[in-house]
DNA sequence: TTGCTCCTCACGTCACGTGAGGTGGC
DNA sequence: TTGCTCCTCACGTCACGTGAGGTGGC
């Protein structure tokens, strides 16, 4: 498939995309006339990378992880690396402390927005939110 | 208090506290030898510039929602335009989306690790990781 | 003087956004 | 030709990181 279909059944901009690829993330074939030609498997990797960048991943730390990829979103460790497994480790950590902050923050706002929207009080009122912090 | 302090208390490299005086987030007074001395609230204030920062609020958004700020870690919105709410309402639904986001790929990454480090069976056994994608 | 903190540029990075200017295929 | 997609530069943005080069106070 071209770039405007892998973008549209990704949801990701084509500039990505061509970042990515550029990024060692993900391969292109080329038609003839210099087009890229992606495989239907790069579907579920775009999908997969978006989801790690999310997570607060570094392109570098993906590319380490993606070779071991050989089924659509299946990731695999035949020959994981005990630092790349303290590594997951850290990651793993890391993404637990950012949910519980993303979660704090969040039912902050939503405590407000209840309480200004909720009762029939204006938003006039003296209504407070109290966002909270990462550790 | 001077940078360092607040540096210190916030977790947060001096760089980016002036980043953030620079975007209008923070304000500093200045003593005689051009110092930045900080008063005490902005510790707190710090913390939730990070917080909101973490849960994907640029800092134009943060520094809208800045100036109801009255009392550390307490924001007040005496005069939150139906905008202000919208756009608050928009964003604790994306951080909803990013927390799923997130606890599904850290659940995958830990059921791997568990995989491969729960039993015995070294790292070349044919486990699998698959990261949730975002939505 | 030593050693610390602070200051202002100012360039680099990383994951993007956005356009310019041009080509290929129906 | 029209209108679409694709291509390669290439500059801009945003939240940072990192250093240069210099000052102030004990």
């Amino acid at each position: 498939m071209r770039i405007g279909e892998l973008s549209e059944r990704t949801g990701t901009p084509r500039r990505l995309l061509r970042y990515y690829e550029e990024q060692g993330l993900i391969i292109a074939n080329r038609s003839p006339n210099g087009y890229r030609d992606y495989d239907g498997f790069c579907v579920d990797r775009v999908m997969q990378i978006r989801g790690l960048l999310d997570a607060g991943l570094p392109t570098r730390i993906i590319k380490q992880i993606l070779p071991c990829l050989d089924k659509p979103r299946i990731i695999h460790f035949p020959d994981a690396t005990p630092e790349m497994l303290a590594t997951l480790e850290q990651e793993r950590d890391r993404m637990t402390e950012r949910v519980n902050c993303l979660i704090r923050n969040r039912d902050a706002i939503a405590e407000y927005l209840d309480a200004v929207r909720g009762d029939g009080s204006p938003p006039s009122t003296d209504h407070t939110l109290e966002p909270s912090v990462p550790t």
